[in-house]
DNA sequence: CTGAAAGCGCTTACAG
DNA sequence: CTGAAAGCGCTTACAG
């Protein structure tokens, strides 16, 4: 900086306020320093700038392992809204989800002092680990339910599930079969309760639930208990990779998708539209999910105003139902 | 530290011994000052002990739109073994890949210091965009095949599609169709290398390849093309998404796999178990790609030694081909 | 509209 | 083994 003062023939000091847009600077000073920067190739200090002004401009974040769809692409909306608005992400992923390792990571992140959090909380574990944090910086979460005390952000789980039972439903099955995520998972609750809510409001019998891990395996392990049982005609499966393993355990007992049995999933991955049959699911808008969280920590980081900032309802992302054929209406 | 120091009894100078390890601290003042940072929560400023040191221990990460398997695998490998180091990982999320768009991201990045960047580079045109770059910090890209200039790391993708190949001309196909990946892919050009390589090294006729986006769509519309044609007996298809797709397709027009056509992927990712039927396909180990390219960045920051670094041969991770049940050997 | 001064919270030689 | 001094590169009041 003192380079490109002494070049342009100023105090470091109209540098410094050529650079932060201060108002009062001559164009012709400003155009002078201004081409001074470049010809110097100047870049400002960030570590000199964030400890005078107390900010270092980075928000700390999170992350889960990505080999799941959502946290994956809800990182990718975090991240996208970080940028536009001039933040920068530092990121550090779950390995183990407990809450000692969600507090491991957050401290991890306020060495490099972070602004604040956001942080992608679908287990429960996560949201316990927020809880008794040292209070300070801000933190949202991200896809974790109903969290006591921590500001949200997430996809109206329960309105996913139900909208996935309601389908089922409509579809002139008398009643829909379940194979949950695991009981630690927020999301799978909300999913379950979603899917609870359609079959009371039906009043149609509530059928003992299965729990999968989310992945393949686990939903064939299921899908192949079900598939000996004729009575049943509809299953929502509570993600799309565990749909996967239910419609191979489904084929290889010869039950036919969707005339014998009606399958729905949740998540719509990218190849949920291939799969056999063409998967009906549950969509989620993650990137909306990231803007939204982003946009509730700024205001919280710039207090806006007042306390409250963004109103809860803006805090909840509507799921969408995707219609493919693994759905059709019950034999009569 | 101030406080820390007038609660410890010392100068300040003494408790920022303390904080990084110098030897030469009584052990009691050690423990005096440690006593004094517990009770006041004192955390070091990252701000101006970078300001001093010029070092801020961040690594830019240029990552990928994580929808696809691979980078977003390479990102959380890349991530675990930073930390490890005691790195901090700053990451921006490419969403239009040009090589503006990756100077863009890394003059983003810049602003915030960081000491060097893993660059997720599978497509040319990151690898154009890194060229070019102002020199100063060193940049290690990751997944980009052969790069020029640049240090790099990456799976052996000729190998792996090699194996593919081998293994299907191995059960008495007489040749072997390709599905390849974009054609700016780098890693999709590597697939087709070693098939081809295969291929000639076998004597067996090549066959013009076919070239999808990556998606099941993609993998689908080929698939529909092959299915007509009665003496394709086996697919090499350059990634699980659109080998989906393919099987789909070949499910739809009759054809049995693997009885009529065998067919194999690339990826294994976690739904290829599940797919119908489970996809033979070819594994890489991505964590292993994050923890040589984070290694590689790691010793030319810190030069250790020689400025060769790491050999060449660390630099390619070996493919592995997982046999499923989606081949099978050629009928007579 | 512009400059001289002070200070952000550390670390790095330099003394002792 | 420990302290007093200088300085990293900025921004923020304060003058003028």
């Amino acid at each position: 900086m003192a380079d490109v003062a002494r070049l342009a023939g100023v105090s470091h000091q109209t540098v410094s306020r050529v650079l932060n847009g201060h108002p009062n600077v001559r164009a012709e000073t400003q155009a002078r320093v201004q081409a001074a920067i470049e010809e110097l190739g100047y870049r400002r200090n960030s570590s000199a700038r964030a400890l005078v002004t107390r900010r270092t401009g980075v928000i700390g974040v999170v992350a889960f392992d990505t080999t799941h769809y959502g946290p994956a692409q809800t990182l990718a909306g975090i991240e996208h809204a970080a940028r536009a608005d001039g933040y920068f992400l530092s990121v550090v992923t779950l390995q183990t989800v407990t809450p000692a390792a969600v507090r491991e990571a957050m401290d991890y992140l306020a060495q490099q002092s972070v602004e604040g959090y956001v942080v992608i909380a679908p287990k429960r574990a996560v949201v316990e680990g927020l809880a008794d944090q040292p209070a300070g910086r801000p933190v949202v979460a991200v896809e974790g339910g109903e969290a006591p005390d921590v500001p949200m952000v997430c996809v109206d789980q329960v309105g996913g599930g139900y909208l996935a039972t309601r389908h089922l439903l409509d579809l002139g099955h008398r009643t829909v079969h379940h194979i949950g995520g695991p009981r630690d998972w927020l999301e799978a609750e909300g999913r379950i309760e979603g899917w609870r809510r359609a079959l009371e409001e039906a009043g149609a019998e509530i059928p003992e639930p299965h729990f999968g891990d989310w992945r393949p395996r686990s939903g064939y392990d299921i899908g192949v208990r079900l598939a000996a049982d004729p009575a049943i005609t509809a299953v929502f499966v509570a993600n799309d990779q565990m749909a996967l393993g239910t419609l191979r355990a489904l084929a290889e007992a010869g039950v036919r998708v969707p005339e014998d049995v009606s399958v729905v999933g949740f998540d719509d991955i990218p190849e949920s539209a291939f799969f056999t049959p063409p998967l009906t699911t549950v969509a989620q808008d993650f990137t909306e999910v990231g803007r939204r969280g982003i946009g509730l920590l700024i205001d919280l980081l710039e207090e806006s105003g007042d306390g409250a900032a963004a109103p809860p309802a803006r805090r909840v992302v509507p799921a969408r139902l995707v219609t493919r054929t693994s759905t059709a209406p019950a034999r009569a």
